[in-house]
DNA sequence: TGTTATCATAAGTTATTGCTTATGGTATAT
DNA sequence: ATATACCATAAGCAATAACTTATGATAACA
């Protein structure tokens, strides 16, 4: 059985009418050509759908049935064409994006004023490490992901949309904080307090110490920043993190910059997708969102908090 | 928007295998054939629907949303062929039959019998007085109608079924009863309950007694063929009836047939339909059930009370 | 009885569909 | 680097879909 959509659209208007010649007017066409697509339609299911008693019209038992399927197949196709629409205008969607954890913090700020700005939009957000991102990306399970440079040979396109400065911090107490700055050389008798191997904030440091022909202590090694800031909290080190990670703590003084040498290292945060990735078209709208907006709102949700640096540094 | 069918189901097989040569492969069609389909699918949406990212495919958002909506498509045109696959072999459907109050008594013995053949059958019975029957003829509201000879006049096509024999009753203890032989004079002295004007049998009778030239006596007129053998039991007169709605009454010995001279009048049952009807494959399979069975269940159903009268008449 | 309204049918035309084969490009695996 | 698997694209072709106009048949109606 090979029905087609016109051959429903025009059996519908013909069962309103029952009527012929209406339906054609109705539909724009001659009236031979309704009759013949009704006559199609009855070929295809070998069933008379409309019969003609007198001068009248009735649809037969069968032409009840497939009235009535008609106009459901037509109405789905109405509320497909509705769903695309809406996707199509940013009025439904999914937005799928992934974020490395240490950007949870202002991603998730950013979200919620892009979320208010689209409030039809399904939000998924996860928050995970570095090679789950990676995987994910891999695996086509997001549309974009916020982290870190990628590496390479992952086929990936990033585009770094917001400084991401790493900074050394230490509990108030510790002495370094007191010290207008610190040099390099002081700075690495330390003990350090790390993320794990993989991170992407990790092997920065790193980068940063080694092309300085540096070695670092590593006192502890943790696998969530969170965990590192209390850790250095509690004076069991120090240790260089995000600094959009920081507004808590330094709003509450339970952690302090260090005004180092070199320090903040400016890397950058990336909004990430596979090559060749075909955007929804909420995706595209995040994106451009993000890549716009992104300074204005850490600005205005950090700035206040650690502007005695903006000026010392680099 | 003018998706085809074929689009969907390609479309289907593609997002199932997430592989166009294998789903041209399940198509028995041409690589290219597949990719074909589903361009012009996403030509239709104007937005991609599967996303090529390495060397796998991936549905898009609308991808999916289409997935969706094709399957539930398809899966309703499956129910509908099921629908009319099951019409056609009789396994569903809906009779529409009416019938005359004087037919109602063996009409819903046959009806009996063929729906216990028939157990998925809808059926509706309506019983009611010949002009609403011709009423319901001309607006299509049923397939079938059990009536005496319909009137010219209504595009009608009726086929004799049965023998309807009118005798003339009276109650038990009327001199009539006990008489081997009554004549039409004396008949027509005695005071006749008979149906109202436009009833089938009235018209009957009448055409009877004046092509004997004979005019009879109507002392009641009631338009309930079951309030005349009531009346007839009260000894209020004679009156004729079908025979087979007699059954009770003889039975019950609360009515007797007279043996009167000319009687039984033999007339008969039709099932009448509007000419160029096309009725369902149900309708046609009922009308072809009463025109061979209706007989032997008509015989077997009421022989045995009035076997006296077969031998005696005509 | 002729007129009107309506549907069926036929013939003819044009555009489109639905495929095919051939070929080229590209990501992945060896 | 090469082979392989896979998809995209192009060109070409046969079938048919989707109309049109013209015409015929038939009920209903005046």
């Amino acid at each position: 059985m090979n029905l087609t959509f016109r051959q429903l659209k025009v059996f519908d208007v013909v069962a309103r009418h029952l009527n012929y010649t209406r339906a054609a007017k109705e539909l724009h066409l001659s009236q031979p050509a309704v009759s013949m697509q009704v006559k199609q339609l009855e070929e295809q299911v070998e069933s008379p759908l409309i019969e003609k008693l007198g001068k009248k019209l009735f649809l037969t038992e069968m032409g009840l049935e497939m009235h009535n399927y008609a106009r459901r197949s037509m109405q789905q196709l109405i509320d497909l064409e509705e769903t695309i629409a809406q996707m199509k205008t940013l009025k439904q969607g999914h937005l799928k994006i992934a974020v490395a954890s240490t950007a949870n913090h202002f991603v998730i700020r950013i979200l919620a004023q892009f979320s208010k700005k689209h409030p039809k939009i399904r939000v998924s957000l996860d928050v995970t490490n570095r090679s789950s991102l990676l995987e994910m990306l891999d695996k086509n399970e997001c549309d974009l992901v916020i982290m870190g440079s990628p590496p390479d040979g992952h086929n990936l396109e990033a585009s770094a949309f917001l400084e991401n400065p790493l900074v050394v911090v230490a509990c108030p107490q510790h002495r370094f904080i007191r010290k207008k700055k610190v040099s390099l050389k002081e700075l690495i008798k330390e003990d350090f307090i790390i993320r794990e191997q993989g991170s992407g904030t990790r092997s920065a440091i790193e980068r940063f110490f080694s092309s300085h022909d540096l070695i670092f202590k590593t006192k502890l090694i943790m696998s969530n920043n969170r965990a590192i800031k209390h850790a250095a909290e509690e004076d069991l080190g120090i240790s260089i993190v995000s600094m959009h990670t920081l507004k808590l703590e330094l709003k509450a003084s339970t952690l302090s910059i260090v005004n180092a040498e070199g320090f903040p290292i400016y890397r950058h945060w990336y909004i990430v997708q596979r090559e060749g990735k075909r955007l929804s078209p909420i995706a595209k709208v995040f994106k451009e969102y993000i890549m716009e907006e992104a300074n204005d709102v850490i600005q205005s949700f950090t700035a206040p908090l650690y502007q005695h640096l903006e000026k010392s540094s680099q």
